[in-house]
Formats: C-alpha cells, structure tokens, sequence
DNA sequence: AAGAAGTGGAGGGAAACCCTTCGGTTTCTG
DNA sequence: CAGAAACCGAAGGGTTTCCCTCCACTTCTT
C-alpha cells in the first residue's frame, strides 16, 4: 500500500483494494492455495488485471499478510482509543477482528518472507512482534484490572480469533456467520476472569511467538 | 458397518476401516470435495479398493457420517459411565471428541440424506436426533450441578469441537495439534459456571437444530 | 479528443482428478 | 496345503481445473 499505489490510476486503485479483500477472504476459507481464479471472480474483475497487479502468487500473499497487519495495527488503536479500560479495548479488538475475517495469513507465512519484504516500517516479521508487543501490553493491563483470566497470552487470542473466523466447508455463509458469533461469545467468555481463576489454572502452557516460530521453520 | 461387513474377508475389513479412518480426517481438513485419492494415499491402499467399497463420493461420505454418529455415542456412554458428575462426563467427552478429531460430516449433510440412509438404527436424522437429547440432558444436569454456564447448547458444544478440531492449513500436523489442546483448554473455560453467570448472560441466543437444518436445507 | 493506462476474456499447456481395467497377491475352505 | 474365490495396487485414458499470456477493447486523465 506504499509508493506504488499513489501512482495508479482511480480505477487501478479501486480494483487492488478488491484484490486484497478478496483474497483474505479466499485465503482464509481454502488456505494458500486456493486458484486465483476464484480471487479474481469474487473481486469481480479479470484474471489478467490480478496477474498485472501481483505478478505471482507469492507476491499477492505477501501483500495480503502486509495488510492484515496493517488493518490489526488500526483496529487496536482505534479499540485503545475508544476505551479507557483495557479489556474493554481488547474485547472491542477482538470483535472487530472477527468481523474483518482476517485471514490466516498473518501469523503464518513468516518463515519464508521475513528477508525479502520490507514494507513502509520494517520487514513483516518487525512489524509482526511490534504488534505483538502492543497487544502484550494490553492483555497485561486487562489482567492487572482483574478482568482478563489470568495466564492467557496475546497468540491465544490470535489463534482463537483465526479458528473462529474460518467458516467451515460445505455450510452457507449465512449459517456460518450465525456460528461464529455465537461461538465468539463464548470464547470471550473463556478470556474472562473469574473467581476461579487461582483455584484452576490453565492445564497447558500457552504459545509463544517463538514456539510458532521454529515449528512454522520446520515445516519449511 | 452392519451386515455387508461381516462377510468381507479380514484383510478387506482392516482397509475398510483404514478408509473410514482416513476419509474422517480428510473430510475435516478439506472439505466433503477433498480428493479420494488423497484418502486413499492416506489410507494406505490403493485408488481401486477405495473404489470398490465405496463406488461413490456420496457413498463414502454417508458410511463416514454414520461411523461418525456412532464414534459420538459410544464416547458419551463411555464419559457417563466413567463420571458420576455430569460435569465431570462432559469434560471426558469435548477432550475424547477432539481427540478423535471428529470430522464435519456429523451434523452438516443431513439435508440430502435422511431419506435414504437407514444403518442398523434408523435414519441417520433420527440417531442423530436421539444422540441430541442425550447430550441435552447431560448438559441440563451439568447446569443443576451448577457446573455448567447457562444458556448452553449440545449445538454449542458440538461446533465448538468441530471448530477446535479443525486444523489450520499450511501450519505442520505438529504445531496444529499443539494449537488444538491449548484452544481446547480455554474453550472448557468457557463452558464452566462462574460467579458472572446471572449477572452477564451470553449475548446471543444459541443455535437450534431447527436453525442447523433450515439453513442447510436452503444452502441445497 | 487523443494518448496513456487499464481491462476482460479467449485459449494453449500443464496438472489434478476421476474412475476402470487387469495381472498379480492374499485369504479362506476343504 | 492346494485350489478357488476374493481382494489388491498400479497404470492409464478421458475429463475437468488451473495457470498464465496475448491482444483487441474500454476507461481514465489532461
């Protein structure tokens, strides 16, 4: 979303956003590898302005992966802005999030991009633990006011907001949206803290970045 | 598996089952139009003999809905059996259930085939059915224990673990599995009664099998 | 209104997938 | 333990899906 898109034309421009929305979308329901075809129709444009734009399908991925941070960095913000509170923002960012459908690309992918993509603010994976780091802060506070359950880290939530949003195979998607936001009322409920909370800790350890990390560099 | 089954030869029931097993997984990581030849290969047999027993997708998808359906019935007569707490019989079941990675089959699919699928039992519609209000009671002593949070549903329950079982894709078998048990351990927080109960219901209304059929019906 | 920039669709080549045929192997039965 | 029946996997032809480029046409910009 940088130098190269000011000079594009209107129209151009317009298209490239419906791209990237589009291929969140296709991205978070089939994987990675979902045709491209199906991105172009649901853009509703060619398959020849979608090769233009991002020449293979490496570089659409990474402009998608580049955007979803960019749209997770807004959505916190504006939570942290609107809320004096800390979980009132985080529960705020998580709706929103849910909302977005943003796609499995983020915390994903890093292995292989992390030398070659410098985006306006750092490489991705910079960009990545920056945001990390701010959503860290905020689950700290929210735990220091006694309302987010203790022990629950900011990957949870990421994950937990990814398993949400994917809408499962076969189903309409007005059923599935129905599911998701039921199921997102409980899962904030399972952030919340309650009396319970020194009496039962979690049984397992959470997930840190670097955990995800090295398994993501195995699996090439 | 009913009376067709008792005559295969030893070898031709081992496979049998081999293809049940793998068609489940698969199922749920890629959908009811994942290539048979995937599940073959996973199998460990050969496209043919995948053929042979199932001379269709439909037919395949059918044997693994019922397989499904009795998997569920057997684990929920296990964890009864095992806990005199509803509660504690609960618990067992979500963890065995996730375990055995449960595949979307179950309670999707029930549109097109109620009509002409009668295992040993009944219609597909109808075990299920039963298997519901089995749960449903389960979850309603859970709630009298006082142990269970109000308002929820055996539907609840049941697309919470088929969310939960799902795996990401592009991410290893490894991590996946990592990710699972953790998202796990938050989603049984969720379910627990806590002190909030009365003074924060859960803002949606939990989703009917009523809902669940409609809309399937509509999505053809 | 003219030129620059952008667009969609057709289509060839490659890959994935479906499903059948067939020579060889394993299990069952007497 | 041997013959028969049942079963198996690999190879392969036909079809569909997908990738990606070329080019005549359209839409912006000035």
């Amino acid at each position: 979303m940088a130098e190269n898109t000011t000079r594009l034309r209107a129209d151009a421009r317009r298209n490239r956003e419906q791209i990237i929305i589009a291929a969140r979308e296709v991205f978070l329901e089939q994987g990675l590898h979902a045709p491209l075809e199906e991105i172009a129709r649901r853009a509703g444009i060619g398959i020849a302005t979608l090769y233009r734009r991002f020449p293979d399908r490496h570089t659409l991925v990474r402009q998608v992966a580049l955007d979803n941070l960019t749209l997770v960095g807004e959505e916190l913000d504006r939570a942290t802005a609107a809320h004096p509170d800390a979980w009132g923002a985080l529960v705020q960012l998580v709706r929103r999030l849910v909302e977005l459908r943003l796609s499995i690309v983020m915390p994903v992918l890093l292995p292989g991009l992390e030398e070659d993509a410098h985006g306006e603010g750092g490489t991705l994976k910079t960009r990545r633990n920056q945001l990390f780091e701010q959503m860290e802060q905020l689950t700290r506070t929210a735990q220091q006011e006694g309302r987010l359950r203790q022990g629950i880290n900011p990957i949870d939530i990421w994950l937990g907001v990814i398993k949400l949003s994917r809408p499962l195979p076969v189903i309409g998607g007005e059923l599935n949206e129905l599911i998701t936001n039921r199921q997102l009322e409980l899962f904030l409920g399972s952030l919340h803290a309650t009396a319970l909370d020194t009496s039962e800790p979690l049984r397992r350890q959470p997930l840190t970045l670097d955990d995800l990390d090295r398994h993501l560099k195995m699996a090439e």
